[in-house]
DNA sequence: CTCTAGTATATGAGAGTTCAACTAAAATGG
DNA sequence: CCATTTTAGTTGAACTCTCATATACTAGAG
């Protein structure tokens, strides 16, 4: 009844799985090392970063930067801590609050951005052709449509 | 000095990024709600499943289960607690040892494969057309090969 | 042999993630 | 309005991952 991978399926995705993986490591290592931020710390502070005000609400930065809510939170403490993000209540409605970028946390990110977008060529756009990122920007388009909730 | 992304770039890589991490949560989602483990374990298990007497040295294991020997071990640990792996020295080389998986593993590993199967089918390979799939199974052997040590 | 590198694995601490449970406040709807 | 259901966000525990370090053994140079 199940309809198992063949021999041509298996080796896409065993190499689908490894080449993201690489492409992940390569970049969390390096913000880490560094940056001292994992990558999804990173894409929270690019969020904030672009919004008005730097400042956006939870739930919403959480779809930004492609995070639980609870994940969020946590990190949001992390961040906090460091000085990078701080939070407010939110007036209209008060179950909400703010997470806004401070001066110190657009910093961190101004002078961790250059290092990550060597990163991303190195390890994605300087392997490819033109034609092949045009196909992966459909591929991953299409995937991106079906599995988004 | 730094050759930003342009807007194109952003879009790809984002859609990237999320579509990679979609289908990564989904595949662990699954495994973790249907068989109880991580993606990461069942790769192992995989692994072990097609070794020649379901057994391999740790560091082999490591490579074709995209760990690092760290994780392994750590992993194996937790898979030996649950039944499903055994250690066992190895005489030629006494610093190193085997991990072999036991029929229980098998037997999990067994019942857990057509969820998955049909996991990865439902998040990626039904959503390309053969054509994407084929364009896709290509960059990835780009990358892979770029980027693996 | 013996000393020194190097290799194979384990381990512990620290950090991030998930899941479920929880609080609090808004929205809905008789 | 009051009761119920949703929604926003937080929290703690359990688990996994990473990084640095430790341990045990092998291999090579002299």
């Amino acid at each position: 009844m199940t309809r198992w991978l063949d021999d041509d399926e298996q080796r896409t995705w065993r190499d689908f799985l490894t080449a993201t993986q690489l492409v992940n490591e390569a970049l969390d290592r390096q913000l880490q090392r560094e940056a001292g931020m994992p990558h999804t710390y990173y894409m929270i502070l690019v969020a904030l970063s672009e919004a008005p005000e730097r400042s956006m609400r939870m739930s919403e930065l959480a779809n930004r930067a492609q995070s639980s809510q609870s994940r969020l939170s946590h990190a949001v403490a992390r961040l906090e801590e460091r000085g990078w993000v701080r939070r407010r209540p939110c007036e209209a409605d008060r179950r909400g609050s703010f997470a806004a970028l401070t001066d110190e946390g657009f910093a961190a990110l101004a002078a961790a951005a250059p290092g990550h977008v060597a990163e991303v060529r190195r390890s994605l756009f300087d392997i490819l052709t033109p034609e092949q990122l045009g196909q992966l920007a459909e591929i991953c388009a299409a995937v991106r449509n079906t599995l988004e909730p």
